[in-house]
DNA sequence: AACTATTTATAAGA
DNA sequence: TTCTTATAAATAGTT
C-alpha cells in the first residue's frame, strides 16, 4: 500500500528502513488499540529497534566529524530513549497485568506469573549462556598458561635439581647452613595433567 | 477500510466482534511480521480475547439447550484453546528473548531480566490484593463474630456472677468441695475492644 | 468462508 | 521530521 508494492525482506538501506520502521510502527500501534478498543480484548504489544542500529547510523553519519562530544550525547540520547521505552513497557504491563484482568481469578493470575517466571528464565539463561561462553573463554586461555606453567615448572626443578647435585658434589647433602636439601621444591601442577578448571556454578538448565 | 466507516468503539453485538477480532488479529499478526522482517525489529504481540466473552456467548447460544454435556466440551475446548495460546505465548517470549537477542549484551538481558522482573512483581501485587480482599471479607466476618462473642461473654458472666451471689448467699465463699470462687470466668476478649486481625503477611508494595 | 466496495495504511517523493 | 498523494492492503458489510 503506497506508491509501489514492496516485497517483504529486509530493508538495505538504513535511512528508509528507520523511516519505515517509524510509520509502521506508528501504524501498528493504532490497529492494536483499535481491535483492543473494538473487541474488548487485551493486547500488548512490545517493539524493539536494535540499539546497535541505532548506533551504527550514526557512526555513519557523524564518521567524517568524529565529534566526541557528539558520541556523548548519542548514549545521553540513548539512555533517554531507553528510559522511555522501559516506561511505555512498564505501562504496558502494568495496563495488561493489573489493571485490565477484573476478569481473572487467582489461578489465571498463578498461570500468568508462571509464564511470566518461564520468561524470565529464558532471559536468565540467555545471559548465563553468555557469562557461561565468556567463562569458557577465560578457561581455555587459562589452561593454556597453565601448560606454559608446568612446561617452566618442569625446566626450573630439572636446573634445581642439576643443581643440587652440583652441591652435594661441593658440600654433601646438607647445605652450608647445615640444613637438609629437598630435590622438590615446587609441586603445583607437576604431575597432575588434569586441566584447572575456573567455572562459575553452572546456570541451571531447565526441560521445557 | 470496509463498505462503511466503523466509529472505534466497543462492538454491542457479540457475534460481530467476534468475527471482528478474528479479522483485526490475523491483520494485526501480519502486519507486526511484516515490521520485524523489514525493519529487522524484535515485534512481541500478545492477544487475549475474554474467556468469559466466549463462555457467555456458549451460554446464549445454548441456553435453551441447557445441556450439561455441551458445558464440558465448551470447558475441554476451552483447556485445549488456553494450552495452544500459552504454547503461543511461549514461543513469542522464547523468539523475543532467546534467539532474536544475538546483537544484545550481558548488560541488555540484565535490563530485560529486570523487566520482566517488574512485570512479575505486579501480576504477584494483583494476585496479592486479590488475596488480601478476601483476607479483609474474613476479618470483616471474624470481627463480627467476635462481637457476638463478647457479647455472650457478657451475657454469661452475668449470669456466672447472679450465680455466685446466689451460691454466696446459700454456702458462703467457698463452694460445696471447698474451693475458693472467683466471680470473673471468662477473661478473653472481655474489656478490650481491639477487634482480632486475621492477616496473612502484607504483600511488598514497592514504590516506583 | 468468500466476496467486494470502501476505507485505511503507507511507499515514494517533496 | 512532516506533508502529500498515488496506490496497495485491510476490512465492514454482504452473500
Amino acid at each position: 500500500m503506497g506508491r509501489g508494492k514492496i516485497a517483504i525482506r529486509r530493508i538495505d538501506n538504513s535511512a528508509s528502513r528507520q523511516v519505515t520502521f517509524s510509520k509502521r510502527r506508528k501504524g501498528l500501534i493504532k490497529k492494536a488499540k483499535e481491535l483492543a478498543i473494538l473487541c474488548d480484548a487485551e493486547v500488548g504489544l512490545v517493539i524493539f529497534s536494535s540499539i546497535i542500529e541505532r548506533y551504527n547510523n550514526l557512526k555513519e553519519e557523524h564518521q567524517q566529524l568524529s565529534n566526541p562530544s557528539s558520541e556523548v550525547k548519542f548514549w545521553q540520547r540513548e539512555a533517554a530513549i531507553l528510559k522511555q521505552q522501559l516506561q511505555n513497557l512498564q505501562d504496558n504491563h502494568r495496563q495488561l497485568m493489573g489493571e485490565q484482568l477484573y476478569g481473572l481469578r487467582v489461578e489465571d493470575l498463578q498461570n500468568l506469573e508462571n509464564q511470566l517466571e518461564m520468561s524470565l528464565k529464558g532471559v536468565r539463561m540467555k545471559k548465563e549462556r553468555i557469562l557461561t561462553n565468556e567463562i569458557e573463554e577465560l578457561n581455555r586461555r587459562g589452561n593454556l598458561i597453565h601448560q606454559e606453567n608446568v612446561e617452566l615448572f618442569k625446566k626450573v626443578n630439572l636446573i634445581r635439581k642439576e643443581n643440587i647435585e652440583l652441591h652435594k658434589k661441593v658440600y654433601g647433602t646438607r647445605d652450608e647452613n647445615g640444613n637438609a636439601v629437598s630435590s622438590y621444591v615446587f609441586h603445583s601442577g607437576e604431575g597432575s595433567n588434569v586441566p584447572i578448571h575456573l567455572q562459575l556454578s553452572q546456570p541451571e538448565r531447565d526441560k521445557d
